[in-house]
Parts: C-alpha cells; sequence; structure tokens
DNA sequence: TTTAAACAATAGTAATACTATCATTTAAAA
DNA sequence: TTTTAAATGATAGTATTACTATTGTTTAAA
C-alpha cells in the first residue's frame, strides 16, 4: 500500500505511465539525478539503462525520447509549484501576501516537503533552472504546445498573472510579470552561480534568500 | 579593397579567422541562414558544406564544432548591439535617454542598417532569440566563460548597468535589470510567436514595436 | 615560377538515437 | 495452482552524427 501522491500529467508526454511501476519510478528517479549530475545534452537511455540496472529498450517503452522525458520532468515541476502555491495561499485573502507566498514558492520549491519519494525536488529544480529553457526552445516547439505540453506552465502563469492583477488592475502586463518572475529566478540562480558578472545576487551554500528579496523589490516597484 | 568593417571577437571561438576567406565568410553567412531556418539541433556542418558546396573537413578548419560557431555568431550579435549602443547614444547626456536609445537599439538591433555584407542581421537577430540561452546552459559554462567567451554579453550588461546607475543610484539591482531587458525583450518576443498565453505581448509581422513600449514601461516604474 | 597555404575528396571511427525480435520473468486471472 | 498476458531483459542491428586522418589539387603569394 502507498502514501504517496500522485501527479498527474499530461498523457501525451510518456508512452507508458511510469509512475504506475518500478521500473518507471526508477527511470524519473534516476534520469534526475543524472540530468542534474551530467547536464541534458550528456544523458542518455543507455547510460540511464545501466545505471538503473535495466536496457535502453525497456526504458523506449516508457519515453519516446529524452527530450519528452525533459518535458515530463519539467511539468511534473510547473505542477508541484502550482500545488505548493495552492495550499500556501489558501486562506490567504491579501492578494499583496499571496504574491510574497508565491515568491517565495518559486524561489525555495526545491525545500518544501517532498511529495514523493522517488523525486529529488532539489534536484529537479536545478534541471529546471538549467535545462528548463530547453523544453521550449526547439523547432517542434508549435506541436508540442498544441498537444498541451506546456499547460502545467501556462496555468502556473496565469494564476500568477491573476493575483497581480488583483493587486493592481492597472499594470499593463500581468503576465510579463508572472513569467519573468520563474525566469528572473532560475536566470539569477544560474547566473549567480556560473556567470556572476550578469547579476548582483551572490548565492553561497545555495542560500536563495537574495533572490527572493530581490524579486519582492521587483514586484513592489512595478507594482506600487 | 574592401569597405566593410571587421567585428573583432575572442580568438578562442575560431581555429582559423573565418572573417578573412571567401570561405570562411560563406561558413558565417549561410550557417545564421540555415540555422535560423532549421533550428540549431538539426543543423550540422554536413549539411553546411553541402550548402556552400564545400567539404565538411574545410569547415571543422574554422569551428572546432557547431556549439563554437554558434558562441562565435552570438559574440558577434552582442558586439553588433554595442556597437550600435554606443553610436546611438554618443552625444546624447541624459540617462534617461539613453536608456531609451538602449532599449530601442535592443529591440530593432536586426533593422537597423547592416553592417556586413555576409551577416544577415535579423536572421541573427532570430537566432539570438531562439538559441540564445543553450549558448551558457552546458556543462562547460565555467571553462567557457573563463576563457571569456562571453565577454561581449558581460560587458554590454556592465555597460547598460552604468546608465541604469546613472538613472537612479539607488536602485539596487542594475545588473539584474540589465540583463533583464535583453531577456525579456528576446523571451516575449519568443513568446509572442510560440507561446502567447506566456505573454501579453502580441506581434504581427515582425512589428516588435510592443516589446520595446513594454520594457520602457518597466524601466521607468523600476527607476523612478 | 616556385612553393606553401587553402581547400576538396574520400574514407573511416566512435557514439548516439533509436527499432526489432525473441526469451524470460512477474503478477494477475481463471 | 495453473494459465496467460503483460512487463522486462537480452541481444542485435540501422541510420545519423560528430568528428579525424590522409592525400591530392587548386590558388595565390613570394
Amino acid at each position: 500500500m502507498s502514501i504517496g501522491i500522485k501527479i498527474s500529467l499530461n498523457e501525451g508526454l510518456y508512452l507508458k505511465e511510469p509512475q504506475d511501476s518500478k521500473l518507471g519510478r526508477n527511470i524519473i528517479k534516476h534520469s534526475i539525478l543524472m540530468i542534474d549530475e551530467c547536464g541534458f545534452e550528456s544523458f542518455n537511455f543507455k547510460k540511464l539503462a545501466q545505471e538503473i540496472n535495466s536496457t535502453e529498450a525497456s526504458i523506449y517503452r516508457y519515453f519516446e525520447n529524452k527530450h519528452l522525458l525533459l518535458l515530463y520532468l519539467l511539468n511534473w515541476y510547473w505542477e508541484w509549484v502550482s500545488y505548493l502555491i495552492s495550499i500556501n495561499t489558501m486562506n490567504v485573502e491579501d492578494p499583496k501576501k499571496k504574491l510574497k507566498i508565491i515568491v517565495h514558492s518559486i524561489v525555495f520549491a526545491s525545500k518544501e516537503n517532498p511529495g514523493v519519494e522517488y523525486v529529488n525536488e532539489s534536484k529537479l529544480h536545478n534541471i529546471v533552472i538549467s535545462e528548463g529553457m530547453k523544453a521550449y526552445h526547439t523547432k517542434e516547439v508549435d506541436e508540442e504546445n498544441s498537444k498541451g505540453f506546456f499547460k502545467s506552465y501556462k496555468d502556473l502563469a496565469k494564476s500568477v498573472s491573476h493575483v497581480i492583477n488583483e493587486i493592481n488592475p492597472k499594470f499593463k502586463y500581468p503576465f510579463v510579470l508572472a513569467t519573468n518572475l520563474f525566469e528572473m529566478s532560475n536566470n539569477h540562480i544560474y547566473f549567480a552561480k556560473h556567470l556572476p558578472k550578469l547579476t548582483d545576487i551572490s548565492i553561497q551554500e545555495d542560500q536563495v534568500e537574495e533572490v527572493e528579496e530581490m524579486l519582492n523589490y521587483f514586484v513592489e516597484r512595478l507594482l506600487a
């Protein structure tokens, strides 16, 4: 008997529901570890198969290719953040408070209590930061978008834009600001680690509170 | 005798200066066209060789691999934008005006008078929008950064951050805002085309003035 | 006119991204 | 408990990619 939660994702992302079998969960678990460790480009199904003592062919029964596996993981993350936001803002009326909680959830998503045993949220967050934009920067973006492969992210952006709109209905670009909170958070965590001359943020030992502060500073000035 | 300008780029980016030979210039010219057309992933040196009636081996004498060619092109773009900004802001004193010109240069870089015959600035801009972030989202980012492969972008960000600082010395995140102007511009042009639910911007027929307006709106509120 | 550099032609290798087939294990149904 | 189907493993094979190496030919500078 399992006590884990099950996140439901677009069925087009996988060939066979990976959450339903040991092998499937192993694919999810170790793909996260390996992509975080070695990067998406050098990650492949052969290496993953070796890692989990399975075979390439078996993994291909779950996911068409590594790009769709990445999309699956990113959708997982977006759903996870949505979930965090919804439980953390439950019963919060003030939209300003709500947005603060949203910002906190974005930045600290990986540090919240893990929901699922086989998903390391912290490493998944690293993948989102380092590889996230590769999900939609492809020639197939329109086709994949029409299949709903970015729905989780779009829904998330929409819900954040609603809160922005509540705070200041005259603000002209609620969606731009919403997506920018995500992009800025990820970008500047990445920049702080790898291209520090591109940011004012500094991060030591994964302490990302500076990023939270920065996002709140932007929000305050933009929505004042 | 040539009347073209020559942009000087980090020597580590290429094996042999491509600007100095017909073949080299052809590589630059047609790689831009092909990457814009088919995307970076499906682009390769074999196809490029066929396109320009040369051979794979010949292209490899100029660039170690396609990733370094992409970096070369992006550095070209960053240098080009820097150049535009410096000539357009020359003799402009007011930092607020300067930043408006910078924003305009970022958004309309591709529409300015072309500087070099063999570089289609407009398609190069498309590449920056669609593939730009792939330049630094790799496992080799630190090594490449230490070789100076991102210097053009960092210098550009720095010069913009100076102007921001002139406008409002109390603004806490000049580098974040500077890089964000670039990232937002690229992201939302891309979103408007491919993931419209992630943005408030709409673009018809490559009319990007809405993006310029949006960036100015953000700047005004942030630096007020 | 020589000679060296640039380029073309060709071939070959290792790795990647799959697909196909068949055997075996596992777990659910009868 | 036996039967049967589904899941997985083992193995092999193909097409493409990302190179490297070698040798011969063209071009253009000395």
